[in-house]
DNA sequence: ATTGTGGCCTGCCCGC
DNA sequence: TGCGGGCAGGCCACAA
């Protein structure tokens, strides 16, 4: 799915677009439209326009108008950008290998004949006219140590959860979060707050280790954990059977023996 | 305020 | 062979 490498992705895909007039928009879904958005007010926004910047926070994609609007894309779990026909991701995990047109709920055509399209056969993802940007925490793929333990500091709520808590951390999905408190060693279900200062550095090495090593792998799917995130999986680390239990609302999978 | 739960959406996969 | 239930999870509304 969509965690905040692909976003990344779709960012640079979506760099292409820059400079390019906007002709027509394609937006027939009108549930694909978030925060009271309707069609009339995207033409009104875009037709005519160009992008000027390709933003990313967390796992929000932001096209900054030249007249100063901004167009956020989210991608939910399934959704594909392509741009020009080229998709910027090969495949997803958990999308369908199947590549129908039919899943086009949102597009722009260009004025020189190009188009953005974002293909989401679940619908999960959404387009926004102005999206509250600040509402979001800060990046996880930037955020300092000392920013990481604000965001952890005091909560009670499971550490997985909080790490998920856009609002508070932008962009880790449930893979990353997986793989990330794998590699440091922490349970998942451990209070956010209870974390000493020694945790709290290994958290942040691995959260950016993890980051940086994946995006050079292919993605949030590519991880060392990944192959075992099934019923009966064991522990790639101690060959411990993981536990699979829902934390925050997720399906986790995490090691008993090594991780605390 | 914080934390937890359920539902939305749809395609795929498994078992019968 | 077809069918139905379970599952995937990002996000949001709502409850406690």
């Amino acid at each position: 799915m969509p965690e905040i490498l692909e976003v990344e992705c779709y960012r640079r895909t979506a760099e292409r677009t820059l400079g390019r007039p906007v002709a027509a928009i394609q937006a027939d879904d009108e549930w694909f439209l978030k925060g009271g958005l309707v069609r009339a007010e995207l033409d009104a926004a875009l037709v005519g326009r160009s992008f000027v910047g390709a933003r990313r926070r967390g796992k929000l994609l932001l096209l900054d108008v030249d007249d100063g609007a901004v167009l956020g894309l989210r991608f939910g779990m399934t959704g594909r950008l392509l741009v020009d026909d080229a998709a910027g991701i090969d495949r997803l995990e958990y999308s369908s290998d199947r590549d129908d047109p039919a899943w086009d709920r949102f597009g722009l055509g260009f004025v020189d004949g190009g188009s953005l399209v974002l293909r989401d056969p679940r619908r999960l993802g959404g387009v926004e006219l102005d999206p509250d940007e600040e509402a979001l925490g800060p990046d996880a793929w930037t955020v300092g140590a000392a920013a990481l333990g604000h965001v952890l500091a005091g909560s009670t709520a499971p550490l997985k959860a909080r790490l998920m808590d856009q609002n508070r951390l932008a962009g880790m999905g449930n893979l990353l979060t997986d793989e990330t408190l794998w590699r440091a060693g922490l349970a998942p279900v451990r209070p956010a707050g209870s974390l000493d200062a020694t945790e709290l550095r290994r958290l942040h090495r691995n959260l950016r280790r993890v980051l940086d090593d994946l995006h050079v792998r292919g993605g949030s799917h590519t991880g060392d954990l990944q192959a075992s995130r099934r019923r009966g999986g064991l522990c790639p680390r101690d060959g411990e059977p993981l536990v699979r239990e829902s934390v925050g609302g997720r399906t986790t999978y995490w090691c008993p023996v090594h991780q605390r």
